[in-house]
DNA sequence: CCTACCGATCGGTAGG
DNA sequence: CCTACCGATCGGTAGG
């Protein structure tokens, strides 16, 4: 989740010299003259979403900064190219799917469950991230790390393995104990990418449940669900 | 395959004037001096390769018509307008893929294959066309279909639909015989996603062949593979 | 953050 | 198919 917002590379030059600027408790409602980094989070967001539908390069920054309420030059005062928002979109999709997913598996009774009900909870765990209201942070890091310079899709790719660690060890247990025949590694990937797909066609209204969605994945891949 | 090829809009106009144009043996290698739609194949090639590399939108009229050795005007010779020449590329994408199911079932011996069987002739069809060498067309359309008009996104739907019918019909019996456990519409779904995501991961050098790939799937997704 | 602007690029067309 | 071109849009910047 990583809620206070990382230092903006720009707004922030000048809290250096300034650190006692943001107190805690400062007031939220009233306008601060030249404040922070308050309109960095609705610039995300309406990328988010505007990736999201219309893909990187279909989407002008100029859409970006309108759908923020802002002029069109103003998204390069938090972020210093379009690639940059991009890579941000990205990196707050993966850090809170990372933070849901820490915060699923050290909930109380995780240790205790075997492989197959881990495996259900991780499952659950992407389908929530993927799939839920205002998430649109993660399905542009699926479908739109084309557009990322190699070293940042590197940095990705390190969270998205961090990210998969998981899932191997519980499908190793799964593969050992003969509930999973699959090779791991192809059958991570492939899991992946049933999990994955479902941003392309799952329909909140007409569709099944996320639990409906969850059953079923799970019926699917293990010899018992 | 559709080979012979589809009369492009505008380049057969003085056809209709002049029909023993093209006899059936012209010869092949000699310059003909204003020819047909020969050029449209290689751009339709070009168009795909630079689609599944770049995206639609990240791709310029530009470099297709220089992949494909023309100047910057003259794609739309052949096709009238950026749009038209992704819909070209998917439509051949499907087109193939369709032809190669309907060959793999038609072969003597599918009609004897039990539910399971038939599945995997499924799956080892849909990894050979999204995985061939030269198939970028099938990954377009895969990927691409948000930049397509909505009356054009939905024949392409028909088309798909088309494809999937045989895989609804096979899951069907899977199911009923209790091979599939999972409800069989969701498992389609979850299905083409795991196979199409090898997209996204697959390298013929580094990863697992191609049958691998079909062990793997069959061995996930049923039972017993 | 806004205003005003620049150079580059893009899809598409006329005319041959 | 090529040449030459147009209007529109885009990412980004200076200066406040």
């Amino acid at each position: 989740m990583k809620n206070p917002a990382p230092a903006p590379p720009l707004a922030d030059a000048d809290d250096a010299e300034n650190p006692t600027k943001r107190p805690r408790g400062r007031p939220r409602k009233t306008e601060v003259e030249r404040d922070d980094g308050n309109r960095r989070q609705p610039l995300l967001a309406a990328a988010a979403q505007l990736f999201r539908r219309k893909g990187f390069a279909a989407t002008s920054t100029r859409d970006i900064a309108a759908a923020a309420g802002m002029q069109s030059g103003s998204p390069f005062y938090h972020f210093k190219s379009k690639d940059a928002l991009l890579y941000a979109v990205m990196e707050e999709g993966m850090h809170a799917a990372l933070a849901r997913q820490k915060a699923a598996v050290q909930a109380p009774g995780y240790a205790e469950l075997n492989a197959a009900q881990r495996l259900r909870v991780l499952v659950q765990v992407h389908f929530e991230v993927l799939l839920g209201p205002g998430n649109d942070f993660v399905p542009v890091m699926l479908y739109e790390s084309r557009a990322l310079q190699l070293r940042q899709r590197k940095l990705m790719a390190q969270l998205i393995d961090e990210y998969e660690a998981l899932w191997t060890q519980v499908l190793l247990d799964l593969h050992a104990s003969g509930k999973l025949r699959a090779p791991v590694r192809l059958a991570r990937l492939l899991i992946m990418g049933a999990l994955n797909w479902s941003v392309q066609w799952f329909d909140p209204k007409k569709s099944a449940t996320p639990q409906e969605l969850v059953d079923a994945a799970m019926a699917l891949f293990l010899r018992d669900g």
